[in-house]
DNA sequence: ATTCTCATTGAAATATTATTCAATAAAATT
DNA sequence: AATTTTATTGAATAATATTTCAATGAGAAT
């Protein structure tokens, strides 16, 4: 009961990562189960054996990206220049050093605009969407200090996150290519005056 | 020979327009024929009738993106600033005012990694990848005229096209959000000091 | 008014994909 | 060594999706 066991791990794994790096290139419904049975070298049959359909093993992909990419910006009494900078930091730190955690990042994106998909599911998606709305008062406040740019706060948020994303989704699908540097990004927000 | 003609050309644009919503929201396999042809409200043999298939369909939105999205900045005499601020300057103009264009912008991404399509069409694509490439001498002579922030110049060219793709995405699923200023997203390639 | 053309539909035929299953092989347990 | 369990496969089946088509109706041409 140990090559067996250690056997099974390693299987759900190569699916679990053959899978993830199918979806995201290709999109859910234009990844076939043969497609993935394919690439991890193994039969159809076998694939169900593990994971019971497709959408349970994407589902399960979801599950693991929800744990692990749990970002938080809630507390912390510092200042709002700092406190992105601490969060896109991290980010790009997971991005650049773990590639799968840039796809993960990239499959929950996408897993946002599906529709079938469980209403627990949804829910756990529903965060990432959050981010922006939850950015927005910390913005404000980083406007009022002088810290940020001046200007609409909601389209500040997006423009941060969404080039993180647009980073992130680059990186995942291109793994060879070079981190940008994360004070790149915190630059869209911060004030500052021309050299 | 005019009523008829007419209608005829708006069921195309309303095919169109539809399937260009739902394939960038969900993705070209998640997207039915079906779905496609309730969401126009027709039946699924009119869609068939006026491109032959969900394929061809595709295609014909690559092709006018294509035609539409042609982004270049390889003449002008100006300072790589200058450039790069005017290519932005455009790509926000065009998806801040025409709905569509933010989606073609997404169709144009996302299709780059799609393998079941025509070589000729495929080739049309890569434009969009070599825009990366084609920015880093750019980049790097904005660089040594201190315009520009230092660094790995192609994790530079993608901090700047990827946030670019990342706005435009989202602007293209929530087209009632406030649009960026196009500045924040040159303040990721200019070199400036503290306030 | 009659004929012709073509837009339109719904249902039937095909094609593709996901899923199940009986059979086999290989590891664990006795 | 015999038995039990379970990983694995390939082929069969079920479920979905795409495509075709014959029939209908509504403008255009005569």
């Amino acid at each position: 009961m140990s090559i067996r066991h250690e056997q099974k791990e390693q299987r759900r794994a190569l699916i679990l990562q053959t899978a993830l790096d199918l979806f995201i290139r290709k999109g859910y419904g234009e990844t076939k189960v043969a497609d993935i049975a394919k690439a991890a070298d193994m039969s159809m049959g076998l694939l169900f054996h593990y994971f019971g359909s497709k959408e349970k093993l994407y589902e399960e992909l979801i599950r693991i990206g929800c744990e692990r990419l749990k970002i938080d910006f809630d507390v912390m009494n510092e200042s709002s220049l700092a406190i992105f900078t601490a969060v896109a930091e991290e980010i790009f730190s997971m991005i650049s050093t773990n590639p799968s955690a840039a796809k993960m990042f990239v499959l929950m994106e996408n897993a946002q605009h599906l529709d079938s998909l469980s209403e627990d599911l949804k829910e756990m998606l529903t965060e990432a969407d959050k981010l922006i709305k939850k950015s927005i008062p910390l913005i404000e406040k980083g406007q009022l200090l002088g810290e940020f740019k001046q200007g609409n706060a909601e389209a500040l948020a997006v423009a941060f996150w969404c080039s993180i994303q647009g980073i992130a989704q680059y990186i995942a699908l291109h793994p060879e290519t070079p981190c940008p540097d994360t004070m790149w990004v915190i630059s869209i927000l911060e004030n500052r005056k021309a050299d």
